[in-house]
DNA sequence: ACTGGCAGTCGGTAGAATCAAGTGCCAGTT
DNA sequence: AACTGGCACTTGATTCTACCGACTGCCAGT
């Protein structure tokens, strides 16, 4: 109940939200040392934390109070406390200090930004990885959709008799092909051409607003157009699923350690619609982190996401996660997931025409 | 040390290796339970099982010199036994009934492979996730290599100034794309031409084999061809290193109950290459399944793989793989492993082209 | 408002007792 | 000689008890 004004002594924390600043003192220490040894932090630890100038009996009294306002919990008489999903949450939005990446970790997200070369779909596979190992939780990236992109060219290769690959270059890079089987051969001649005047209806527009129908007057091109309009309307389709990348789902094995969980949480990620979901939801939602039950994913109620967007030209598109447990590290968490997230939307903007302003390539780090 | 001549009464199993054809049925029973129970089994148990028409005090005796002779091992003086390898081995090899998948599981491989429709990325990661469906063990799938296929159609795309996409298509079926990045800017015109010139020189030829230089007079190509040639080089690199898809991952967490041993085995899976070579080794052997240290991976010893081939054309290059505990049911997983992998072949067959002499589509299981 | 002191609460561990499963051996039977 | 029933024995699992240690809640004192 009893409220206090801000204590003005010495250099504290900038804002402790709603909460008391010595017992705020209190929750951050308790977050801080259960997630390092997930063991119940007693008050005997806490009194001795920074910020805390008071002997345990007075930290037992405030925890009581900690307890009672839903930030920690006792798993049982006679045992510390633990924070509770809310407690972590005021860590998170109040307590947390900003980034700090190890220097050795810093330079690994360099050298490996330096060290790119391929294609977006590898760098985004070994950008999960690059966050997996960065931190101990599994990574997740979701690619960025090709929502704008235009048609940047169209061919129809032949692979066999009647057999004819279809192959469309989107300007933002991506390739799309479907293998199409045609009633009738077709000379390599009818081929190029073809593929000349489905070059000329689609190059140019969207994806998703092609043209539903090439016209044209050829009585027998229309036994070959219909599989090519199919093939097109499929694609534009498939396109809307973004791809998903995982990396180090073995973090989970060590995150957890009932096996159980493990196998569910698994198994959620296992599923790529949801798990795209499940990031675009807690970006929507402004957030990033979504702890225990904040997003509604009842297997994932002992887990933490902790979400950043990549955003190519200025829509906010891709996203890269973490999730591990509650009892997550979310200062190191926090801060892997912003560098990743940052430096991919800054090399894909390089790398594909969408140049920004002049923000240039130094440091954009900070928190 | 007792060696009996083969008793011939009733119609027994067709061979029975080099084990007393009592004994064989006994490891049979103790194989068969202890995958279903993951207890040791007794002799009571095994006295009871059909083929053993003796009494239990009959079954300990013969137990202890399967012990002695390796296959069979007691947890501790006065528990039941467990298999050892060589007893699974012995199981596999003489006594596992032909591959009998549930019709409920028939039905589904059937339907999976009449409804598969997008190309063969997709179809090999979706057949990931079957073959995990079908079996408790988690899947993995590795793309036959490109060995032998030529190229189709090579093409520059522009998809910024300066910025243009290379894309090469090979005849059976893959694509493949790199970005480069130009000194200069070249017009449409110049762009198209200079497609022309690649595709005259390297289609047909193999990706490996394609001439490492593009002949040309042109004073202004080198610095645009520089890169080309190094990007097709990276290609064909890229080429070699398989595609693996694995499937059903959490399906580890499932079959093994040490948490430590499921973390051990994921981060294996996670290495792709290593997969790869595992499959690829085994394989060589000539083995469809290789249990505990067979294959040389220490973190693996406590698994058994199953793996059949996946044949495109003649040379056999692909393969599908299930990874479980060395408590495995082998017949599921070999008949699951077998029907997909040859379902697999046949698709792939079909769908590029090297159709064969004429087996048709019908059946092909058996075991 | 805070502190030291203290009784009280529980989980965790260790040791003893008991249980049940399953063995190895042996004398007896066919 | 091959097999069987019977039996003593071994040993992990289970239960129970006692006890220790960690931490708390409370209270009287500064």
């Amino acid at each position: 109940m009893s409220t206090r004004t801000r204590a003005s002594k010495g250099p504290q924390r900038a804002s402790t939200g709603e909460l008391d600043p010595r017992r705020a003192a209190i929750l951050d220490a308790v977050v801080t040392e259960y997630v390092g040894t997930a063991t119940p932090v007693g008050s005997a630890y806490v009194a001795k934390a920074p910020g805390v100038n008071v002997s345990s009996a007075t930290v037992r009294a405030d925890m009581v109070a900690l307890e009672r306002d839903g930030y920690l919990v006792q798993p049982h008489t006679s045992a510390g406390r633990i924070p509770t999903d809310k407690g972590y949450r005021f860590f998170v939005d109040h307590l947390a200090p900003a980034g700090v990446l190890g220097t050795a970790q810093r330079q690994r997200v360099k050298r490996f930004f330096d060290r790119v070369h391929g294609e977006m779909e590898d760098m985004l596979e070994r950008a999960s990885r690059l966050l997996s190992e960065l931190t101990p939780y599994a990574a997740v990236v979701v690619s960025p959709s090709h929502g704008s992109a235009t048609i940047r060219s169209v061919q129809l290769v032949s692979l066999a008799p009647r057999l004819v690959l279809l192959v469309v270059v989107l300007s933002d890079g991506a390739v799309e092909k479907r293998t199409l089987e045609l009633d009738q051969e077709l000379t390599d001649e009818e081929l190029a051409g073809l593929s000349g005047r489905l070059a000329a209806a689609l190059v140019g527009s969207e994806l998703a607003k092609a043209p539903a129908r090439v016209p044209t007057e050829d009585p027998v091109l229309p036994t070959v157009l219909e599989p090519v309009g199919r093939a097109l309307r499929e694609i534009a389709r498939s396109e809307q699923n973004d791809e998903v990348y995982m990396g180090g789902p073995s973090r989970l094995a060590e995150a957890f350690d009932a096996v159980e969980t493990v196998r569910s949480v698994l198994s959620i990620l296992e599923q790529q619609l949801v798990v795209v979901t499940l990031l675009r939801d807690v970006l929507d939602r402004g957030l990033s982190v979504a702890i225990g039950t904040e997003h509604g994913y009842e297997p994932l109620s002992s887990c933490a996401v902790v979400v950043a967007p990549v955003k190519v030209g200025d829509n906010e598109t891709g996203a890269v996660g973490l999730l591990g447990p509650t009892r997550m590290n979310y200062p190191q968490a926090l801060a892997a997931a912003h560098v990743v997230s940052s430096e991919l939307s800054e090399r894909m903007n390089e790398a594909y025409g969408h140049r920004r302003s002049d923000k240039g390539r130094g440091r954009r780090g900070g928190h």
